[in-house]
DNA sequence: GCGACAG
DNA sequence: ATCTTGTCGC
C-alpha cells in the first residue's frame, strides 16, 4: 500500500515528470508473493479507444471473476477524456486514472488483477501493470500481447515458456498459452512473483490465447465505448 | 543519426 | 487501440 500517493504518479504534467515518477515507482515495486494460498477471485483490466476520436476519450473496465467458475462477480467501467497521450513507455499515465476510478466503484474486489499490458518488462521496469498495482496497492500481473522491449520464444505447446530477456536481464516470461498462437508476455506487476504470475496466467487461460479475466475486461471496455 | 515502439 | 468478412484449419 502506498501511504501517500504522489499526485504526479497519476497526473504528471509532462513526459519528463512522468519519467521521474516512474523512477520513484520502480523503487516501490514488490516482486514477491503476497497472495492467499487459494485465489478465489481474479481481476481483469483493459482500456478501449475510439480511433480518430477528437474527444480523446478512454473507456476503461475492471472486472472480477470467480477463479473457479469464471463467473463475473462484478464489473465497473469508466469513460473519460484522456489527460495524457499514448506514448510508448508511458501507457500507464494514460490508462491508470480511469482504471483507478473503476476500482473505487468495483463492488467485489479481486485478489489479483491481470492487466492488458507490460509489468516490469518495460524500459524502466515500470509498465502499466506496475503503475496500476502501485496506485491501487493491489497485486497485479502484466499480460502483454506483444513486446515493448526484450525477446524470448517459447516452444509450441501450451505451457511452454522462455525467459524474456533484455540487456542480459530477465524481465519476464514468454508463455505459449495456445498451440499455433503467438505467445503472451507475462511480467511482474506488483506484489507477486514472476513464477506465481505465470502460473496464474496459464491457469486462467481456457484453451484461448488470453486469460479469461482479460477477455472479460476487454469486452466490458468495448461495451463502454459503444455506449458512452 | 536510425530504427523500435505495450495499448 | 481501431477499421472489417470470410475463410482456412483442427
Amino acid at each position: 500500500m502506498v501511504p501517500d500517493l504522489p499526485p504526479h504518479w497519476l497526473h504528471p504534467p509532462d513526459i519528463a515528470a512522468a519519467r521521474a515518477a516512474q523512477a520513484e515507482m520502480a523503487a516501490c515495486i514488490v516482486a514477491e508473493d503476497d497472495l492467499p494460498a487459494r485465489i478465489a477471485r481474479l481481476g481483469g483490466a483493459d482500456v478501449s479507444n475510439t480511433r480518430f476520436d477528437p474527444g480523446k476519450r478512454v473507456h476503461a473496465a475492471l472486472v472480477t471473476l470467480d477463479a473457479a467458475t469464471d463467473a463475473v462477480l462484478a464489473t465497473a467501467a469508466e469513460s473519460r477524456r484522456a489527460d495524457f497521450p499514448y506514448v510508448p513507455g508511458y501507457l500507464g499515465f494514460r490508462e491508470v486514472p480511469a482504471l483507478h476510478a473503476c476500482w473505487r466503484r468495483l463492488a467485489v474486489r479481486p485478489d489479483v488483477i491481470l492487466v492488458d499490458g507490460q509489468g516490469m518488462a518495460h524500459p524502466r521496469g515500470v509498465g502499466l501493470a506496475c503503475q496500476l498495482g502501485l496506485v491501487l496497492g493491489v497485486p497485479t500481473i502484466g499480460v502483454a500481447k506483444s513486446l515493448l522491449v526484450g525477446e524470448g520464444e517459447p516452444g509450441p505447446d501450451p505451457g511452454d515458456t522462455a525467459p524474456l530477456l533484455w540487456k542480459g536481464r530477465r524481465i519476464g516470461t514468454a508463455l505459449r498459452t495456445r498451440r499455433g498462437a503467438r505467445p503472451v508476455y507475462v511480467s511482474v506487476g506488483h506484489r507477486v512473483s514472476l513464477e506465481t504470475a505465470t502460473c496464474i496466467v496459464l491457469a486462467s487461460t481456457r484453451g484461448r490465447r488470453l486469460p479469461t479475466p482479460i477477455r472479460a475486461a476487454h469486452d466490458a471496455a468495448n461495451a463502454a465505448r459503444l455506449q458512452g
